[in-house]
DNA sequence: ATAATGATACTGTCCGACAAATTATTATGG
DNA sequence: CCATAATAATTTGTCGGACAGTATCATTAT
């Protein structure tokens, strides 16, 4: 069993050159790209493969074709890459540390938010996933259980920004795993956090709300956390 | 001038097929998709047309295609989606009062971390581009410099993700034209302003600063704010 | 000067073919 | 009967060519 030779595809070569082209200014936004079959000639492949290097350039908005006219670079094509990036910084443990400090500094606001803006069925709601978290047996269905209450929680600051930025990191963080290390008693502690802060919700208590939350993020990721005062 | 004609892309039309199908689950997070030549029979296209969806559909993560094998669903794919769904949102003018509250949010935080976390060199840079500011005469000039200034703000917070999150709100605040109402004597007063802040963040007040950078965005984006107190 | 016309360039779609990689099946030897 | 190797079948990767449809631009006609 020898390592996997990778084999790089042709297309996604292609893709990478151009962006590469991109990225360098080489080709501006907004700008024409050369005709594919330039563009063939110019790789040195086939035609169909510059044009599935093209499509999945196009996917991600980097790229806008016009049939008859050409292919034409984003006007916002720095933004895309710069949001390419974020992904790719994201997922790297090395900022670990970021993400967490990013969380403590969303959800707590995004608390207040909720308390401000919640309708009374959706504080019920929030109150009954709280119950919901007492009643589970197992570890892992407990996690679950608190990850739904902090994503419902964001939902309710009706802000759809905020909610998928906070989203982005919550699922992160989640993925790697970070709190998984905690003990159930930490975990069975908790539950009378998110009531309190539940309650703050309910109560329009937008301050409370905010405080609570910033308490309890600090309990379960103080580790992550002391460099930021505050 | 008639309304434009939209003609769907064939191969646009196969990746939102396909999209639709694993967003309902039809294709679950990592199956093996059919082979491509018996797409082509099911959606009535070509194998050039499917691979080319198929192509756009793999960039963004959504599929991955091995050699000799398949395509399959990636396993996080509804994560994808929702990041998907999100760049839309934010290019979404509705959604305008949200971006504006985003950034309320995030900025003044992150003015309070680069007075913690920025270097002395920063520190003098972060003065160095309030000075440059000055130094503009042209109204588009002002705005340019004053964006740098915010930018570089944003960067000495010392925090990649809270960054990016920053960058992704204010260039699509910037791209959307939001200030450009602004006469220019509010601008020239702002400079003032941006001075008063680069200065508690040389001085390391982190409080100062937060609070300084809150005034001046309320100031610029009153009229989006009017529900966020805090 | 403006509008219609046509030439040209370019992307969109299709087809067919073969190579390369993977997976499934069969054959082989113990 | 089992483990392993050889073989076949399946599937993606890449190529080349062909033609249609659309946009762009220069030319011509009004």
């Amino acid at each position: 069993m020898s390592e996997p030779i990778f084999r790089v595809k042709l297309y996604e070569d292609v893709a990478d050159r151009i962006t590469a082209r991109i990225r360098t200014a080489q080709w501006r936004a907004g700008e024409r790209l050369p005709p594919e079959a330039e563009l063939a000639k110019e790789f040195d492949v086939s035609r169909s493969t510059v044009r599935e290097a093209i499509r999945s350039l196009q996917r991600t908005g980097l790229i806008r074709s016009k049939a008859g006219s050409g292919s034409y670079v984003a006007p916002n094509a720095p933004v895309i890459l710069q949001t390419r990036e974020l992904a790719a910084i994201m997922g790297d443990r090395e900022h670990l540390h970021d993400l967490v400090q990013t969380r403590y500094i969303l959800e707590p606001q995004m608390a207040a938010l909720a308390a401000a803006q919640a309708t009374d069925e959706e504080k019920r709601h929030l109150c009954y996933l709280v119950d919901r978290m007492a009643e589970q047996t197992e570890r892992f269905e407990l996690m679950a259980a608190g990850h739904a209450f902090h994503m419902e929680l964001a939902r309710l600051s009706h802000n759809v920004v905020l909610d998928g930025f906070y989203r982005s990191a919550a699922d992160q963080l989640r993925s790697m795993r970070v709190l998984d290390s905690l003990t159930e008693a930490v975990y069975r502690d908790g539950i009378e956090e998110h009531r309190q802060i539940a309650q703050a919700v309910a109560a329009g208590d937008a301050a409370g709300a905010k405080q609570l939350m910033k308490a309890h993020l600090k309990k379960d990721y103080g580790a992550y956390l002391q460099d930021t005062e505050e």
